[in-house]
RNA sequence: ACGCCAGUAGCUCAAUUGGCAGAGCAGCCGUCUCCAAAGCGGCAGGUUGGGGGUUCGAUUCCCUCCUGGCGUG
C-alpha cells in the first residue's frame, strides 16, 4: 500500500546541522529530502539561506528548492501545495521521504493545513493598509467581534487579513479557524525528530557561520542577483540577512555593521524557531552537540528503519 | 603641561528657566491559520564617572578628582 513508510521530519533552529543529518540519513537509508523552507525556494538566494549545495543535490534528490524567482511572492499556501503534490508522488513511487527545514509556519500549515478561505488578494490588501491599526480594528469588530478579540490594535498584518477574509467570503475568519480546532488527524503521517542546542552553544555557531558565508561570497552573490532582479519580492526580501547586505551593497552602511545586525538577526530568529518547535508536542529530541553518526543511528530507529 | 568638549540602562542618545531620569536597539517572556527568515504584544534594565558643596529639591549650578576626545605647546 502506498504511503506505508512515514515521512521523516526534522526540525530545530537555523544552524543547528538540520541539514547534514538529513543528508546522512538520505544516504543511509535511500531517502529523498523535502525542503519546508520559506527561502529556499527561491532562485539565486543560496549562500545566505544556507542552501544545500550542487554536489549535494546531485546526490540526493531535493525537493522544493529554487522554485520561485526572487522577484515572486510566495505563501504558505502555494508551498503546501507543492508539497503535498511531492509527498504524493513519492509516495507512489514508494519513496522515503526526510522533510527538514526552517520555516516553522510551513510545518505547521503541511501537517494541520490551512482553513478552507480566499488566498492572499493583493489589490484588496493594499486598500486596507491604507487604513490605520486601530481604524481595522474597529472596522473587524464590527463583522467579527471575536477575531477582532484575539487580534491587537497594532497587528495590522493580522486584520488585513481577516478583513481581507471577511470581505471575500462574507464569513468571519473566526469561523473558518475554526476547522483547525477540530482534532483532525495530521495530513500526512509523520516521525518527528527534533536538534536542540545550549542556546550559548548555538548563538557561537550562528557568529560562526555568518562570517563563513560572507568569506564564501555572499555580498558578490547578492550583487549578481540585484543586477538581474533589482526588485526582490516582498516575502524575498524578508530573507535574514539580506536586507542588510542589499544596504551595504547600496553603500548606505558599511559591511561590519551590516555582518553585526546579521549575526542578531540570525540569532533571532533561531530562538523564535525554537519557540515553535518546542510547541509541536509529538517532537524527540536529539542532541545538536552529539555526534552526527550517533544521532543518525538513533533517528534510524524512530524512523523504525533501525538495521 | 594648558585650554575646550564630553561622561546618563549592555550600546546609541533624550531630559523644557534646577521639580518623580526617558526612548530606540540588544536581552528576556509571550503570540502566531494564505507575507511567517514576516508581523504583533509585554517585561526587565540606572547609586546619571567618583567625591564634596549650594538648594526644600541637582542629570542640570559651583569646586575637586578620574576617564575619553579635540586643539595648542
Amino acid at each position: 500500500m502506498a504511503g506505508e513508510i512515514p515521512l521523516l521530519v526534522i526540525v530545530g533552529p537555523t544552524a543547528s546541522g538540520k541539514s547534514a543529518l538529513a543528508m546522512e540519513l538520505a544516504r543511509s537509508c535511500g531517502a529523498e529530502i523535502l525542503s519546508v523552507d520559506s527561502m529556499q525556494v527561491y532562485q539565486g538566494m543560496d549562500i545566505g539561506t544556507a542552501k544545500p549545495t550542487q554536489r549535494q543535490r546531485r546526490e540526493i534528490p531535493h525537493h522544493l528548492l529554487d522554485r520561485v524567482r526572487p522577484d515572486e511572492q510566495f505563501s504558505a499556501a502555494r508551498f503546501v501545495e507543492m508539497a503535498d503534490r511531492v509527498i504524493e508522488e513519492s509516495n507512489a513511487r514508494g519513496a522515503k521521504l526526510i522533510a527538514t527545514g526552517g520555516t516553522p509556519m510551513y510545518f505547521k500549515a503541511l501537517f494541520e493545513g490551512l482553513f478552507e478561505g480566499p488566498s492572499a488578494d493583493e489589490a484588496l490588501r493594499k486598500r486596507l493598509r491604507a487604513m490605520s491599526g486601530p481604524e481595522l480594528h474597529e472596522r473587524l469588530k464590527q463583522v467579527d467581534a471575536a477575531a477582532a478579540e484575539r487580534i491587537h490594535a497594532a497587528d495590522s498584518r493580522r486584520l488585513v487579513r481577516a478583513l481581507e477574509v471577511y470581505e471575500l467570503t462574507g464569513q468571519p475568519i473566526s469561523t473558518l479557524q475554526k476547522q483547525w480546532e477540530r482534532q483532525q488527524p495530521a495530513r500526512h503521517r509523520a516521525v518527528w525528530i527534533g536538534l536542540r542546542w545550549e542556546r550559548e552553544a548555538l548563538n557561537r555557531r550562528i557568529n560562526a557561520r555568518v562570517k563563513e558565508m560572507i568569506e564564501a561570497g555572499w555580498v558578490e552573490e547578492l550583487r549578481g542577483l540585484l543586477a538581474e532582479f533589482p526588485v526582490l519580492s516582498k516575502t524575498a526580501r524578508e530573507a535574514t540577512g539580506y536586507a542588510q547586505l542589499v544596504d551595504h551593497v547600496m553603500g548606505r552602511i558599511g559591511l561590519d555593521e551590516a555582518v553585526e545586525q546579521i549575526k542578531i538577526d540570525t540569532r533571532q530568529l533561531a530562538r523564535r524557531q525554537m519557540k515553535w518547535f518546542r510547541r509541536f508536542r509529538n517532537v524527540q529530541w536529539l542532541e545538536g552537540q552529539n555526534e552526527i553518526a550517533r544521532n543518525a543511528e538513533d533517528a534510524r530507529r524512530m524512523w523504525g528503519l533501525a538495521s
